[in-house]
DNA sequence: ATGCCTCAGCTCCTGAGA
């Protein structure tokens, strides 16, 4: 059984992509879905039925927009929460759900454009919100994995250039102390679990030809909570759909779990 | 240097992404 995350830049675009990779993949029981730049009512979801999915979902127009893509053989989504709760936000960036006893937030935290400006600032506040909601969450549900597109890299093995990136979006001491917040919750970052290597990245830019060079960012991660972290059992990024024509510049990352889990699976 | 790609939209340019 498996939890995965992609960004997949646009839904109407990536459609046909996100069919293949699920019955490629039928191990994955939920699949988080961020930047699917969809209203709600223009959602897909008869597609995913006929592939045997549910969805849960989060949109808006043009930007951002989340949403939980589940096997209807998996226990079904419960509890659904979307967005921050008592965090004033115009924007679409997280939905949560329970699957029998694991609590899955799928988000797509800001991209803070530039330390300094007032996205950044919104990065910030946003941030502390998650932190401040998710402490209340993971005592909730001890079973928790928070997943999405982070926009922050970690340390400097999750960064193509770190000299001439220190500093920057996304490589900047402000974001990663928020990262280590989330840590400090009782959260674990799941691929590094498994792999402590340099230059695995989850994110390529279009331009330069960044995927072939290999120049890229480590910013989708899986987080788990001390009760899910005794259950995993893998964690890493498929490189694969990054190869499709029309690719996302992001590709999945996939938590591997092994059961039983009581409540979740057998 | 602030583009190089890609996507959405009041679409033949612009804003945003990362």
């Amino acid at each position: 059984m498996k939890i995965a995350t992609w960004n997949i830049n646009s839904l109407n675009v990536r459609l046909p992509q996100v069919l293949d990779w699920l019955g490629q993949h039928p191990e994955v029981g939920v699949l988080a879905l961020q930047e699917t730049k969809t209203t709600d009512d223009k959602f897909p979801v008869q597609a995913f039925a006929d592939a045997g999915y549910r969805v849960e979902v989060f949109g808006q127009k043009t930007y951002n927009g989340v949403a939980l893509i589940s096997r209807t053989d998996w226990p079904a989504p419960s509890a659904v929460v979307r967005n921050i709760p008592g965090f004033e936000d115009e924007m679409a960036r997280v939905i949560s759900a329970k699957f029998g006893s694991v609590r899955v937030v799928g988000a797509y935290f800001p991209n803070g454009q530039e330390p300094g400006s007032d996205k950044f600032a919104y990065k910030m506040r946003w941030l502390e919100a998650l932190r401040d909601w998710l402490r209340g969450e993971l005592a909730q549900h001890p079973l928790l994995t928070l997943v999405g597109d982070y926009n922050i890299t970690v340390d400097d093995r999750d960064v193509y250039d770190p000299i001439a990136l220190a500093g920057t979006i996304h490589c900047t001491d402000e974001e990663r102390a928020h990262f280590q917040g989330l840590i400090d919750l009782g959260l674990q970052d799941a691929f590094r679990l498994f792999h402590d290597q340099a230059k695995l990245y989850s994110w390529w830019d279009y331009r330069e030809m960044g995927f072939r060079r290999n120049r890229g960012l480590r910013i989708d991660h899986v987080l788990v909570s001390t009760g899910l972290r005794v259950h995993a059992a893998d964690c890493l990024i498929d490189k694969a759909p990054r190869k499709n024509e029309r690719p996302s510049d992001h590709a999945p990352v996939v938590l591997g779990l092994k059961g039983p889990i009581p409540g979740f699976c057998a």
